[in-house]
RNA sequence: CGGGGAGUGGCGCAGUUUGGUAGCGCGCGCGGUUUGGGACCGCGAGGUCGCAGGUUCAAAUCCUGUCUCCCCGACCA
């Protein structure tokens, strides 16, 4: 991609409404819009990323056999009568709407209700379960304060993945298999170190704890106890001395910390499937409840979250495999020949499948070089004058200041292997 | 939903106390000089001052209502 084509830009000033840092940054950036409060609209940078991010958890879903769907944001009252979550009493942030003709509608919130109504015609036995269905789509919910930019909207984009098994064993099999990939896909996305397995409260229906996963980080909302040598963690909200002791944990080991969900699984028995009439025929031809699990990523809070976990003074700073771009290339100069070096290395890396944003704008040096800071991509190759005369490119690091003269070879080796 | 703050060109702001027909910086367009860390000069475009009503010869400015945004709290992936 060419800047000169890219039809977002950067800006020196930022909007004096919006304070969450990770907000500023993307807008300053031009990765997001913001539409109103806790609405935000991915431009091409943004959107590259989110796609990005929604890979590695599809990649980690399909892994452990999880099958893709898309569920409606239009909902009907009686799905969610059936599991009396209908009621404003029960559920109050809902965002309620009509057809034409009167009927009351949802705007999903959620998915349990319609993933369960969707399965009816198909799961029936035994040889039906145990079963994976996830789904990667946008969550409506009316809260009252939307605040923290990405970390907290109204709109926002969600992994949900519901589990169905034929017995206790078979879930929790299952919902093990889940916390792995959970922990895959975090260490892919480059906040693997900072982030734990954590206990929470399981919720009104089960005496289970629920596990969220909470990555370290100072700008959240959430205190956490972390058990660095088990890599777990507790979370505040059930941090009592039974629980202590009915999980085994010392409380000498644990460090008070601030961090952000990034994730949540839990145990939901068989409370949507039994209400909503989702049952299997056994071996035996007994009619069955089938135990089912629910597991939650934060698509775009983990835009927000890894924008401005990472970010320093000068910009964003993005883990290689979210960035929207591996190469941000810059042309000094414009003269003939340095165009000429500079257009044929855009061309030869991006037939190597190396994506690159070339900054061939006639600008002056310096907006270049605090642009390809504030993108946040993690490579910047230069031509300049001084590079084409002695026949080789200017590499940098995003996260380093030391810059490396390479020929093309070294130059592709260094950004394909890091070598 | 309770408490606080704010709405003026795309963005950041001044002007409101003391009514007199809207200004600055950035950005944008044109011309020129520049070019390794956000250059400079000249010219130019762009705003019914959130919206609605009212007071007045005259309203960004005063009054009433209303909408929106932000912060703190409660709630929440």
């Amino acid at each position: 991609m060419r800047s000169s084509q890219l039809f977002t830009k950067t800006r020196k000033t930022i909007p004096a409404d919006e304070t969450a840092r990770n907000a500023q940054l993307l807008i300053k950036a031009g990765y997001v819009h913001k539409m109103m409060a806790g609405v935000y609209a991915y431009m091409p940078l943004g959107k590259r990323v989110l796609d990005n991010i929604a890979a590695i958890i599809r990649d980690e879903m399909n892994a452990i056999g999880g099958q893709e769907v898309q569920m409606t944001a239009l909902q009907p009252k009686e799905l969610w009568e059936k599991t009396d979550r209908w009621d404003d009493k029960k559920v109050d942030n809902w965002f309620k709407t009509r057809l034409a003709n009167g009927v009351e509608l949802g705007v999903g919130l959620s998915h349990e209700e319609p993933v369960v109504d969707s399965l009816r015609p198909f799961v029936d036995s035994y040889r039906d379960l145990p079963l994976y269905v996830y789904q990667i789509q946008p969550k409506f919910r009316n809260e009252l304060r939307a605040k923290s930019g990405l970390l907290r909207g109204r709109e926002f984009i969600m992994k949900d993945m519901y589990s169905f098994a034929r017995t206790q064993e078979q879930h929790m099999e299952l919902y093990e298999r889940v916390a792995a990939a959970y922990l895959r896909v975090f260490e892919r996305l480059g906040i693997g170190e900072s982030t734990y397995r954590t206990y929470a409260d399981g919720g009104y229906f089960t005496e289970k704890f629920s596990d969220e996963f909470q990555t370290v980080s100072p700008i959240g909302e959430d205190t956490i106890y972390v058990d660095e040598n088990k890599r777990i963690a507790i979370n505040k909200e059930i941090y009592t001395d039974e629980t202590l002791a009915k999980l085994g944990i010392s409380k000498g080991d644990l460090v008070e910390k601030r961090s952000v969900e990034v994730g949540n699984i839990f145990p939901l028995e068989s409370k949507y499937s039994d209400a909503l009439d989702l049952y299997y025929t056994d071996e035996t031809g007994e009619q069955q409840s089938i135990i089912m699990g629910c597991y939650g990523i934060g698509v775009s809070r983990l835009v927000g979250m890894i924008a401005e976990h990472f970010a320093d003074e000068h910009g964003l700073v993005w883990p290689e495999n979210i960035a929207p771009f591996r190469v941000y290339l810059i042309r000094l100069e414009s003269n003939e020949q340095i165009i000429r070096t500079a257009d044929a290395l855009y061309e030869n890396l991006q037939s190597a499948g190396i994506e690159v944003l070339y900054d061939d704008r006639d600008a002056r040096p310096g907006e270049k070089f605090a642009d390809a800071d504030l993108l946040g991509i993690p490579h910047r190759v230069v031509v300049s004058a001084k590079t084409v005369e002695q026949g080789v490119f200017e590499h940098k690091l995003r996260t380093e200041s030391a810059k490396s003269m390479r020929n093309m070879e070294s130059l592709k080796n260094v950004l394909t292997t890091g070598a």
